[in-house]
DNA sequence: TACCAGGGCCTTT
DNA sequence: AAAGGCCATGGT
């Protein structure tokens, strides 16, 4: 990959195995947003900008050369070598055709304080109402930026609220579960730093810990916040995709980066329901 | 063990 | 247009 400056504007080139538009549409993150004019705008940490894509080339702007080098390439998953990764899935004859189907899906690093807070929400829910009930907790509660939309309420802010300050999310019994998620980080009873650095099944176990974190919405952290690749969130999409298309299980050999497979399968899974629901069809 | 708790989008009727 | 399904967790 290649970084030059055109009519102030960044230029990403020679980036591949990457969608853009899929990755950031595909149920891993909330506050993106597509915009008329095929840019996309986005915050984390506190840090915005807007990026489209050109085939192999991603243009950004309102960020900088330093920020795409430390700071957007890592969070977009652009320094990990998906060519091997996927011809790795593609000697599964089921992925194979999942990675097919959609190819360029990649995982992101996001910031786990907001990974946490997006999958508490995201529990029984649907997509456009997880955004709304998001986009509302940042206007509500998240410091305001100069440009973009306002920072990601931090977890001390938050556990100042009470459940009646909370009642314009609308976010229904989720409230008073991001509130012990905030009591808990912000007073240390949970660190998240500390997690980082533990194996998923410990990781999982302190994550558990927060009212209001089973462990699907714990398997969705680790994955989308702590990167850990292993780890697959089994809601009811993979469920149907693990009794229909992987009778005996998930490959062994795969495992170490089943995760990121599973993004690959669960996309292919949704777009393919009818085919689930009847698993007749599928093994024929 | 089975059910319910907010709510709204989606599919089916 | 209307009805029913769906969804992850904790509490009863």
């Amino acid at each position: 990959m290649r970084m030059v400056e055109k009519n102030g504007q960044i230029l990403l080139q020679g980036v591949s195995c990457f969608d853009l538009g899929r990755t950031l549409d595909c149920g891993q993150c909330f506050r993106w947003k597509r915009c008329p004019d095929g840019f996309w705008e986005g915050v984390c940490c506190g840090t915005f900008c807007r990026v489209r894509q050109e085939r192999t080339v991603l243009i950004f702007t309102h960020t900088s050369r330093g920020l795409i080098r430390d700071f957007w390439i890592p969070y977009f998953g652009l320094d990990e070598d998906y060519t091997t990764l996927c011809r790795n899935f593609c000697t599964d004859p089921v992925l194979c055709r999942a990675v097919r189907f959609a190819p360029g899906i990649r995982l992101l690093r996001q910031d786990p304080w907001e990974t946490l807070c997006s999958f508490i929400i995201s529990q029984n829910n649907n997509i456009p109402r997880i955004r709304g009930i998001i986009e509302r907790f940042c206007s509500l509660l998240g410091d305001p930026m100069e440009k973009g939309p306002p920072a990601f309420p931090t977890p001390e802010r938050l556990s100042s609220c009470t459940i009646e300050d909370l009642a314009p999310l609308r976010s229904g019994f989720r409230a008073r579960y991001l509130l012990d998620a905030a009591q808990k980080v912000s007073s240390g009873a949970v660190n998240l730093k500390t997690v980082d650095t533990l194996d998923s099944d410990n990781a999982r176990r302190v994550l558990t810990s927060i009212c209001g974190v089973g462990p699907k919405v714990a398997d969705c952290v680790l994955l989308y916040g702590f990167h850990k690749t292993e780890v697959v969130p089994m809601d009811v999409w993979m469920k149907r995709v693990l009794a229909v298309l992987y009778p005996d299980g998930f490959p062994q050999r795969l495992s170490p980066w089943m995760g990121i497979a599973q993004q690959f399968l669960f996309h292919y899974a949704r777009h393919h329901a009818a085919d689930l629901r009847q698993p007749s069809l599928v093994r024929a």
